[in-house]
DNA sequence: GCCAAAATTCTTTTT
DNA sequence: GAATTTTGGC
């Protein structure tokens, strides 16, 4: 769908602005051109078509309700990221205020680009350049937080930290205050910190029995040390950038003002998505003028796990006395029967606030697609064959996308594509950033800036190997904390006494010498020289150069683009701070390919044709999810599927299979209850593109046809297969056990899962057993409750007991 | 201090 | 089954 450009509207007059960027420090400037003259000027002529043209009266008054609250409730496909672009070229082209006087934040940094170049292209390139408040809430965090570091204790160079840095840091917190790291894992208490962060909540605030449910009641203790360490390290996580924001406001009070007036237009994206510290945050900013716009749907809510609150856009009407509530429930994406299936499937929801979308297209176009498959392997083949099939029809691959539920679902669509040679891209998958090289790179040049880094200081002292081991590092770790003073610092003061031996001693000071040479060169070096001279003398390179295994030279490559990417930045520290940011390293868009992500990052996407594999019980609902969370966790988890199938314009593509493979050992599976939830006249069972022959092994022969397992209209919840599915599901989960021990988590594991067979289970090598899926086989190899079959028919497999009967 | 073998965990989803 | 972390031997 292009969107046609639209034409300046001239005739609103210009109100009077007063706080111009900059107005923080000195005194307001009158605006010297009226914006819309400016956006005029963009164009090349004048004109008397409004922005208005070709949206419906519901977006039409979203956009010109400029003044007071509103909150947009905007259905999947009704036209929201145009309401919201078009409402921001509103604004300025009527002269109501500066691109520098409207916050408008989004939460990916794929959507803010997307709306700067949307608003853009509607009132003249480079216009959106000049909107310095147009980002992801992150973004603009660290960006208020850089301008009043000091206020919170902060140098304004502060480094990000990323979820990597966070727990060894947390790891040598927890040591230190002597926590058995084994019991209580730092992912645990990460996760509780980010818990809190997403609400607000700093360390004195922590719930008391919350704070307690870790580490025998260390939990917001460990969180303040945390904090402190933070400080000295001159960090912040992601979660400060909001946090910290939060004291900000609330300690300082002028500041908030000055921000409050600065933003006399705020526009919230994705508003479903936001956590308690996102809606105070943006509360607080809010209170100024008033003039809030949410967007948002309830039905796409899927970042509860995070903390996003869908009570939010409830509590909005609240807040926000007099709010303005819109509905757009009109959608121009989908064809009927594809709307018609999302919305039967969505009604199962009871928490929502309902909406019913409608379409004014008569085009019933195609049912949703279901079929079924062998095992994942089948899966792939068929679905790659049937992208081929669409693609010599004349559709285009980037108009093709895969969906998954869990991204370890990609990787057998990736092997298949290879071996077609499909072009595909993989989107949100491996960062660049997040690889090793990368890291290590950046973590020199963090040491470099900021000499109090310590976790960066740590990763690399010894990369490449230099002799400096755990003893030296311990050593290096006790005189700086006695001293209280920077790793780097405690180095540079040990390399000059007669505590080390001697061969560390010179080592270590050969490296604290080089960090400050380099230091000393950051001002006067271009940062992308400055970066491959310390890659060079630091011996890195070389490192990868002489490393003879197979990725090596992919390595190195990755370190020559981090080098020619950093001149694209203004200094070294803009672009550390983009790195940490801004992780999505997009690749070349140029090239014709299909898409695989997971459903997640398919939000706010759409495309001709949409295939979702993987729709069976334990994966998609998400097992984890439901038991964490009942009800309300497969609420969240149909939202997804409803955010799957309304990602699709002509055509959906349901798949599951009644093999996967999970941790290696091959399992059935279910038919996900939500394809029984979707309405049966919208919906097209139908063959695999791909059926007979391949290399699946002995499949025919055994009993069922497809069809058989794929019932989902009829009886799939009383087949064997489901009852065992249910046993097996009590059976797994050892997360929710209390974290006693492992041993008599296997006991009762193998005592549970015999059970289900009937008690005299006990298997042996040589031994003949049935399987329901793949039929007669042979026990080749027993390793406690997982059995390698020789089947008859399908192969070699791997397989859990409680599958297998005795026959 | 270093490397290889063994044991362990891992699979939701992300700024 | 893979990737990571822990262990044991040199």
């Amino acid at each position: 769908m292009s969107e046609p450009v639209r034409r300046t509207d001239l005739t609103k007059p210009a109100t009077e602005l007063d706080a111009s960027e900059g107005a923080a420090d000195g005194a307001p400037r009158p605006p010297k051109q009226g914006i819309a003259a400016r956006a005029m000027a963009a164009r090349s002529g004048p004109s008397q078509a409004s922005f208005f043209d070709g949206m419906n009266p519901e977006q039409r008054e979203a956009v010109e309700t400029t003044e007071g609250p509103l909150l947009v409730l905007a259905g999947a496909g009704t036209g929201k990221t145009r309401v919201l672009t078009t409402r921001i070229a509103h604004i300025l082209a009527s002269g109501r205020a500066y691109p520098s006087q409207i916050l408008a934040v989004t939460f990916t940094n794929k959507a803010a680009r997307e709306m700067k170049n949307r608003i853009g292209r509607l009132i003249g390139e480079g216009s959106a350049e000049g909107m310095p408040w147009l980002g992801t809430f992150h973004s603009i965090g660290v960006k208020i937080l850089r301008r009043h570091a000091e206020l919170v204790d902060l140098r304004s160079d502060f480094t990000i930290l990323d979820t990597d840095d966070q727990i060894r840091l947390l790891k040598q917190i927890l040591s230190a205050a002597n926590v058995d790291e084994k019991r209580w894992p730092a992912r645990q208490l990460a996760s509780a910190i980010d818990g809190w962060k997403n609400r607000g909540l700093s360390p004195d605030k922590v719930p008391q029995g919350e704070g307690y449910a870790y580490a025998n009641g260390k939990g917001a203790e460990l969180y303040a040390e945390y904090q402190g360490r933070l400080k000295a390290l001159n960090a912040a996580d992601f979660g400060d950038l909001l946090t910290e924001c939060l004291r900000l406001f609330r300690e300082h009070p002028d500041v908030l003002a000055d921000f409050q007036k600065r933003f006399r237009y705020m526009l919230v994206d994705e508003y479903q998505d936001t956590n308690v510290a996102q809606y105070l945050w943006l509360r607080l900013l809010a209170q100024g003028n008033r003039n809030i716009c949410c967007v948002g749907d309830d039905d796409q809510s899927i970042y509860g796990w995070r903390g996003a609150e869908v009570d939010n856009i409830l509590r909005f009407e609240r807040d926000f006395e007099g709010a303005k509530v819109i509905r757009l429930e009109r959608n121009y994406r989908s064809t009927g029967h594809i709307l018609a299936a999302a919305s039967g499937l969505i009604a199962h929801n009871e928490d929502r606030l309902g909406k019913t979308l409608f379409t004014e297209t008569a085009e019933l176009g195609d049912r949703v697609a279901v079929t079924s498959g062998w095992d994942s392997g089948e899966e792939a083949r068929a679905i790659g064959e049937d992208i081929e099939q669409r693609q010599r029809q004349g559709h285009s691959l980037n108009e093709m996308a895969i969906l998954v539920r869990a991204s370890f679902q990609m990787r057998e669509f990736e092997d298949r594509f290879i071996t077609l040679g499909l072009n595909y891209r993989v989107i949100g998958g491996p960062r660049f950033f997040e690889r090793m090289e990368i890291r290590d790179a950046l973590a020199y040049l963090r040491a470099t800036v900021n000499p109090a880094d310590d976790l960066a200081f740590e990763r690399i002292v010894n990369t490449p190997k230099r002799g400096l081991g755990a003893a030296t590092l311990q050593q290096i770790h006790a005189h700086a904390r006695s001293r209280n003073i920077p790793l780097m610092a405690a180095a540079a003061e040990l390399s000059q006494s007669e505590e080390l031996k001697p061969k560390a001693r010179q080592t270590l000071g050969g490296i604290v010498q080089s960090f400050a040479r380099w230091s000393a060169q950051v001002p006067n070096m271009r940062h992308a020289d400055l970066a491959e001279m310390i890659l060079e003398e630091s011996g890195y390179t070389e490192m990868w150069q002489l490393d003879r295994s197979a990725e090596a030279p992919g390595r190195l490559e990755n370190l020559k683009e981090l080098v020619n990417n950093m001149g694209d930045y203004e200094s070294l520290q803009s672009f550390l701070e983009h790195v940490s940011l801004v992780m999505d390293a997009e690749g070349a868009e140029a090239e014709e390919a299909v898409s695989i992500m997971t459903l997640h990052s398919a939000k706010g996407l759409e495309f001709d044709t949409v295939y979702l594999p993987g729709w069976e019980e334990g994966l998609f609902p998400h097992q984890r999810s439901v038991d964490e969370n009942g009800r309300a966790g497969l609420e969240e988890e149909r939202r997804l599927a409803y955010v799957g199938i309304t990602r699709a314009r002509r055509k959906a593509s349901i798949w599951f299979v009644s093999n996967r493979r999970v941790h290696g050992l091959w399992q059935s599976t279910v038919p996900s209850r939500f394809l029984d939830e979707l309405p049966e006249d919208h919906v097209e069972v139908s063959e695999p593109a791909s059926y007979g022959g391949y290399g699946a092994g002995g499949m025919g022969g055994y009993g069922m046809s497809r069809f058989d397992q794929m019932e989902p209209f009829n009886s799939a919840y009383r087949t064997p297969g489901w009852q065992r599915a249910q046993a097996n599901r009590d059976r797994v989960d050892p997360r929710k056990r209390t974290t006693a021990s492992r041993q008599p988590l296997t006991i009762e594991g193998d005592l549970i899962a015999k059970s289900v067979i009937g008690g005299t289970a006990k298997f042996a090598k040589g031994q003949r057993v049935f399987h329901q899926k793949f039929g007669p086989g042979t026990i080749a190899d027993v390793d406690g409750n997982k059995l390698t079959v020789d089947f008859d028919k399908a192969g070699q497999k791997r397989v859990l007991d409680s599958f297998i009967e005795e026959s």
